[in-house]
Formats: structure tokens, sequence, C-alpha cells
DNA sequence: ATAAATAGTTGGCGCTACACAGACGATCCT
DNA sequence: AGGATCGTCTGTGTAGCGCCAACTATTTAT
């Protein structure tokens, strides 16, 4: 298992990726609609979850949106009770939006909510593998991406 | 490997795989514009090379597209060569779609132009983990969701 | 042979997501 | 005091995309 002829050079995971979001962004839309929650509010609530409390222009570039939109998307899950934003001591400018009991309790809910969803969409991977998935995933997205001085450094270009 | 205490209940991909497929889509955005594609094109070439020759509601049903948006999308593609457009002669309502040699060319160029992308992307995982990543989603894209009976019988929506 | 269904095309309408810009209050840092 | 920063609000523009309707070419059913 060492010396594998593997060439991952034109294996691209973009496309799939796309493609699958969309599926799943599909379905997740008429599943999340009762809950009065759209795709968009999960991936926010999610990064909530991970990340604690944090700042909305922090959130605005994890989820690499706009600031200004970010407003709007904190004000539907305020509403709603699933985010708190309370004022930073240190920086009374900042918001330090968490997520509260009842928007981690309604997060679980969606989640279980999408389980035929997944079912439909990741069908031909089996339990185990699903959760492999899983944990790539969760693993690349709790990184921030360009931190690392990497994509500094390097720009061949030359596949 | 049996009773393994595993419990992936609450561990849906779904808002992992929005998120990260926003985060690439953003930069295939600008990475793929010189080269005269956007992201959505590159999703219909990687499902046309991987299916091969397809109706245009066939390739309607697995982008899980409005078939006359499926229309233009072609027209862009077919413009530039890179796909092509050819009445079936058993059914010659039928458009047979085919990825040209320019088209698997060009996408493959598409592909090594993303791979800064992607490494900013997936900066967390290693080489080996991205194979892995790239061989789970290959393997769920490539099967039609729904197409088997599962999801009209088993409806629990107990979690 | 005639009617009905199907594949693709075109055009238009409307909604949603989003980026972007401008202006404002509150607050921090010098 | 003065400038920078965080969040908010508002408005504008654009792109993606679903959906409806009409029309042609073709196949299939009666």
């Amino acid at each position: 298992m060492s010396a594998l002829p593997l060439d991952p050079s034109e294996h691209r995971s973009g496309a799939l990726l796309d493609h699958l979001a969309r599926r799943m962004r599909l379905r997740a839309e008429s599943v999340l609609a009762p809950l009065g929650l759209r795709p968009r509010h999960l991936v926010a609530l999610t990064v909530l979850r991970a990340g604690g409390g944090t700042s909305q222009q922090a959130l605005a570039s994890t989820l690499e949106m706009d600031s200004t939109n970010i407003v709007g998307l904190l004000n539907d899950l305020e509403a709603k009770d699933l985010v708190e934003r309370r004022r930073s001591p240190q920086d009374r400018r900042r918001h330090v939006v968490e997520l509260t009991e009842d928007g981690a309790k309604r997060l679980k809910e969606a989640e279980c909510a999408l389980a035929g969803a997944e079912d439909e969409v990741f069908g031909a991977l089996e339990p185990a593998e699903r959760e492999t998935l899983y944990e790539l995933l969760r693993r690349a997205a709790t990184t921030t991406p360009i931190s690392c001085g990497e994509a500094l450094i390097e720009e061949p270009d030359a596949c």
C-alpha cells in the first residue's frame, strides 16, 4: 500500500461537490420549509455550532459572504430565537453570535429531518462510508482557507 | 467491525457539503473565467464525461435542472465546440449529447486550473484523503437518486 | 390515418441569493 | 479630537433558475 500508481492529477472534486450540494439543497429546501428554515440557515447554524461564539464579520469570513447580508441572515435566526447576539464585553462594537439552546435543538431536528434526503443523495454509500465522508467534510470545513501561507508561496500552475 | 458505538445520527453532511461547495464555487468562478467557463458548465461537462451520450432530458434529470434551462447551458457549450448534439437514429426527436475531444481537453484543463482552488478549500486534507473524498463523491454522484425503490418504501421520520 | 404523447426550442415572468455601495450610530484606538 | 472599525439599514443591480406557454418535429397509440 505504498507505491500506488495513484495519479490524482485530474481528480478534482469541485464539480462533484457542486453537483451533490445542489441535489442536497433541492431536497433540503422542501424538507426544511416546514421548520421555517432554509439551507443557508442550516449552514450558518452548523458553522455556529462548530465555531462557538464568533463576531459577525468572522462569520462573514467563514461563510465567505458579504457582511451586509449576514445581518439579514442573523435577523432571521434571531427572530426565531435560534441565535443570540450579545455585545462583546471586550469590544462593545462587536456582536458575539452564539447558538441558543433552541437553536441547537432546532438544528438537531433539522438534521434528523434531513436523513431521508441524504439517503436519496448518498444512497450509493454505505453508512461507514458516509461517516468517512462526513468526517472529511467536517475537517475541511472547520479550517479557514488561505489562512496558511501555502497559497501564497506556491502557484505552479503546471499540471 | 460489527457492534461499533457509531452514532451517525446527527452527522448530516448536507450543510457541510453546501458550505464547501460554495467555497469552491467562489474560487472556481474566477479561475474558470479566463477559460470562458462557469462552475455550472464544469458540472455539466463532468456529468457528460461520466455518463457518455445522453439525451437532454436525461441530463436534466441527472442535473436536476429544468429542461428549458438545459438548452441554454448546452447552447453555451456547443457554441464553444465542447459538446455535440446529434439526433438519435432510434428516435429522431432526441438529441444525443456528447463531449467532444475539445470538450474533454478543456475539461481537463479546467480541472488542472482548479488545483490551486482545491488546495485552498481542502488544505486540511492530505492527498490520500482527498482521493478518498473524490472517490466517495464520484460514487455518490454517478448513481441516480430515488431510482431505487428505497425512498418509496420507508419514510420513518422517527429519528 | 388521425390523435395523442414526447423531445427540444424559444420567450417571458418572477423569485431568490447575493455582491456592492452609501450613510449612519456606536465604539475603539491614538 | 480624529480616524478607523463593527454592525445596521437601504437601495441597486445582476445571475441563476423554476415555471408557464407556444411551437415544431417526430414517434406511438388508436
